[in-house]
DNA sequence: GGTAAACCTGTGTGTTGCTCACAGGTCAAT
DNA sequence: ATTGACCTGTGAGCAACACACAGGTTTACC
């Protein structure tokens, strides 16, 4: 299969199995025009990364994952160990995504009736200053 | 003040005061022995940028609304629409978060009593390979 | 005055996970 | 042979800083 074919299967775009081309996580064969042929096995491969992607788990830890059952371990425990790190990560994003929509719509909502002003030599938008998130 | 004093009366990082500098938001004066000095109108202008980044702000907005406002022209109305769009891209990577934040919940706690195993041909790691995050 | 350590500086590069631009190659239909 | 559609690989670009590094500056002490 050549690079598009293998995206089409998998839905996502030829430029990301290009990037995991390019990164070593596919090892595709050269073709006499320089085109890249990838195999089943590879397909196997690239499917296992996306449901890691879709997990949490970063291209770095993917890494770790492939680099591992490379050399005859159960990559598991190195999996067990990544998504408890980044199950923390993630909640501690979630919690400041829901912090900043707090601030995001309280802005919004105090600003709603507030009539716009032309800036002054100490102010640039009297909205964004006049916001005391920063303070709290 | 010296990138570093301003730095630490905003509590931000020098880095980043560079970062802000180099990308033109701050016009510091040089001195003789090249070292950039900040003026009290920069740190109005950096407390600014910061509470718009706080408010969800990207860089790019605030470069809009910084050149609007050089326009002679109140820079609120950028503001407005600008926050509405920001919104509406936070409440869904919120949305995203929260699902991601769900898969990984689910996938711990599938994986809590599953015994590992080695890879064979056709799987890296059962722990991932048997989540099925992806079809559904 | 000298000098050594501590601190500070600007510039250049690295980061994440792709996406985009681009010049050119390939293939089917004419 | 040639047009046009489609495909290819490589290199660069993005956000928002953080880090590495070689060197300049200031301070403490003699």
């Amino acid at each position: 299969m050549r690079v598009k074919q293998i995206a089409d299967a998998l839905e996502i775009s030829a430029d990301s199995v290009r990037y995991y081309t390019r990164i070593g996580f596919l090892v595709p064969s050269k073709s006499h025009n320089g085109y890249k042929y990838y195999r089943p096995a590879d397909v196997t491969r690239l499917r296992f990364i996306l449901s890691a992607r879709s997990l949490g788990f970063s291209v770095n830890d993917i890494k770790e994952i492939l680099f591992t059952s490379s050399q005859t371990n159960a990559p598991c425990p190195t999996v067990r160990r990544l998504i408890e790190q980044r199950l923390k990560e993630t909640e501690q994003r979630y919690q400041d995504m829901h912090e900043l929509r707090l601030r995001m719509r309280k802005a919004m909502s105090e600003w709603e009736n507030t009539p716009d002003q032309h800036p002054t030599a100490d102010t640039i938008c009297h909205l964004i200053e006049g916001f005391t998130a920063l303070k709290s």
